[in-house]
DNA sequence: GCTTTTGACTTGTACGTACAAGTCAAAAAG
DNA sequence: CTTTTTGACTTGTACGTACAAGTCAAAAGC
């Protein structure tokens, strides 16, 4: 039983990408030349091509080429506006705890599985900023066993996606979230410099990828006053 | 320039499931049975096929055949928890203001078009009520002319996504959303019976359809203490 | 009656070919 | 020097073929 050829060449690609041997704006090598390379047809390469598509990695343009995208902007993730992608803005992350071992938090709001429950956890919370004004808290625990020596690992462009992406190789495939508006609890209110009491908009994540014992949960606390939290998806 | 083969075998199945001909659970004629039909040869009708998947209107079995999906549950799209789709749910919906015309109301978020500004609107509000409480206020704006004797049409199962695709053949093909918490006004703290100033989690969302000057603005307010409001996606 | 096998169906993968159509720069024409 | 044309490159569409692999019910075997 031996993998299909085009996911093969799917994943020799996406390799390449999550390695950062392709930037964003790249073109990847044109259909003829990977068909030489892999010995294989054009059609299972434009299959690979199609499923990279699908996941978000590459975008194609009629007449020149494949080029590798941001991959973030494809999944219809919330965001808060203005945040992440924003150029020439003024964001910072600041580590209220960096990552570290800990117990799996009871303020976990998604299910955790039994294989997870018995496995080391990490934890890192962040604080994020535009300009002086904190907008959002973050909390992330996560299996432990799936990432040796993390603590060590610089963050890459400061993305903890990026960073799965590229050293571990984990992508994500999906996602749960809960919104709910909740009225600011003394900790966070301190943190997000808001009078106690004030709306926060609370969301609880639970982030899948491709490896089925590693998923991310998270809760994040926004104050969405001046910037709010958005997304936007397109077929 | 003569339209692509497989785009019409997609358009004709797309309107064949949105007239109804076909109900979610079915299965279409299989792939053999299309190519005799159209006269063309599988990879055109694989081609048609898939495009319908990545859109959402089906999902292929491998050995079986492609059967129609609800595609309400591919699209990403923000959820009252247990709605909709919820079954035995104990759901209701009362028209605040059933569909008339009225004018592009300032509360709406996003910029509307030049074009839609310029002709005439059509609005409506519902509320939204899981047993007897209230969870979702929800106020919709959208161009009149593209949807002839509207008010008159009674909404496809409750909803009204699936009467624009049945009656006007107009899917959704993206939305952009922003999020934010907000303490209650007078006005929806009384529909959603809470007291004033509670945290009120209020979406607006701009749907873009198949049709570019037909867009739908909504402006929803949630009482999320019992029912958050989620989503979910998956590659 | 029960289990196993067969066979006809389905979709999935992969081969190969041909031409249409968009892109871009170098060559030709003015 | 400027404009137009050509041509080599890219991806897109569509043809045709072959076999692999999953599904399911009817036929064969016990």
């Amino acid at each position: 039983m031996k993998e299909k050829r085009y996911k093969q060449v799917q994943d020799f690609l996406k390799l390449q990408i999550q390695k950062g041997y392709y930037d964003v704006g790249d073109y990847l090598p044109s259909e003829n030349e990977l068909c030489s390379t892999f010995s294989i047809t054009r059609t299972t390469v434009r299959k690979a091509l199609d499923e990279l598509t699908r996941e978000g990695f590459i975008e194609r343009h009629h007449g020149k080429g494949s080029i590798v995208r941001e991959r973030r902007k494809s999944l219809g993730l919330l965001n808060v506006k203005g945040f992440s992608e924003a150029v020439g803005e003024d964001v910072s992350t600041i580590f209220l705890q960096g990552p570290h071992s800990d117990f799996w938090s009871p303020e976990i709001h998604f299910k955790i599985s039994e294989k997870e429950l018995s496995q080391p956890c990490i934890h890192f919370s962040r604080l994020r900023c535009v300009g002086e004004v904190p907008v959002m808290i973050e909390h992330n625990w996560m299996n432990g066993t799936c990432l040796k020596e993390f603590s060590d690992i610089d963050f890459v462009n400061g993305s903890f996606f990026k960073t799965l992406s590229q050293h571990y190789h984990i992508e994500i495939v999906g996602s749960e979230q809960e919104l709910r508006a909740e009225n600011a609890h003394k900790d966070s209110a301190d943190l997000l410099k808001v009078p106690l009491g004030s709306p926060i908009l609370h969301i609880s994540v639970k982030f899948h990828t491709s490896n089925s014992n590693f998923n991310i949960y998270s809760e994040l606390y926004c104050n969405t006053n001046n910037y709010p939290v958005g997304n936007s998806y397109y077929l």
